[in-house]
DNA sequence: GCAGTCAAGTTCAATTTGGAACTTAATGTA
DNA sequence: TACATTAAGTTCCAAATTGAACTTGACTGC
């Protein structure tokens, strides 16, 4: 993964004086998508530092610890429900838990009836404690990253992209008239 | 980024039927990290499709179109410039920006003094023609994502946005203590 | 029961990626 | 001038990724 670390520049564009385009300035405020630049740029600066570190101190990729995450938040789920929620592909996902289950870390259930090849994963008690040491820095992140923000703010940013998440159906999976 | 390529289901399963928890309703609203789940899925949601469409009608893989749409809002900018704004190392970049030489898409210009090593790079007139009959695209599925916003709430969104975006360096660039 | 269908998960091979070392050029210092 | 220093860009190659094909198991209708 990328580590990229930007110095941003407080200010609005100056006028047109100066020599060398500022691309950061330019992506910011003259981009016809401004609000997919932002979430990209932000999620780009908030997820690179922390995969690293985790990859550094427990020795996870990515993929591994996204199925760690995801068990965390609903334990019992298939690799399927972690792809569909996490981008990464069945393959890569079935690499990585055939990885942690070797490591321990996590334990393939019983199947239950009516929920067809469907396999549920579940955290072994050390997958939990890793789960436990390296979610804080994760939340910690994420409150950094919004302190600028009032609560009322921080309340409204909430609300607003639950309402644009809630409709995704929607847009996704279909592009405008060109494909 | 994160350059994943998913086929995006377009109906989720609903809450109630399933005795698996949904793993989509927890990580929106079970999340100790609310806000960078919902940017990294909108994310995913919405640039999964662009690029997959390029990559098939222009067979432009993304870091090469992130070279041409980076120019076409800052054009004369540097591969280093691409970079820190994008994500992608510079040698991915380096790679990118031989092929779109090569097939004439963009174009070196004359490096100007006092910039150090950094090489300037411009669009050429095909390079142009590509962008201009793909941006929209990008453009109008932005304004797909955001069309159950009010005019008032988009505008809200985008400074919220913007907020946390001018403070990133703030947070981004190091780790919260604990670690 | 027994085929037929479908979806979850796995394997394989080819492509893509990116860390590290390297090259190259500009600038700084004397 | 020579030399050191810094930073942009390139090359190399091992590792990671993923599309496609495949396997496996569960459910459906007969």
């Amino acid at each position: 993964m990328p580590a990229t670390q930007v110095a941003l520049d407080e200010n609005y564009p100056s006028d047109g004086q100066d020599m060398a385009p500022d691309m950061l300035e330019a992506k910011l405020w003259a981009n016809p998508c401004p609000f997919t630049f932002r979430i990209n740029y932000l999620a780009l600066l908030y997820n690179t530092p922390l995969y690293n570190w985790v990859q550094d101190v427990y020795g996870l990729k990515r993929p591994e610890y996204v199925v760690l995450y995801s068990l965390s938040l609903a334990d019992g789920s298939s690799a399927r429900d972690i792809s569909t929620t996490s981008g990464f592909p069945k393959n890569t996902l079935s690499r990585a838990i055939k990885l942690l289950e070797s490591s321990g870390l996590i334990e393939k259930g019983k199947k239950m009836p009516g929920t067809g090849r469907k396999q549920a994963l579940h955290l072994s008690q050390t997958g939990w404690e890793i789960i436990n040491k390296t979610k804080p820095a994760f939340e910690q992140q994420e409150k950094r990253m919004l302190k600028t923000l009032t609560d009322g703010e921080r309340q409204m940013l909430f609300e607003l992209l639950s309402k644009v998440v809630i409709h995704a159906e929607d847009w996704s999976g279909s592009l405008p008239e060109h494909s």
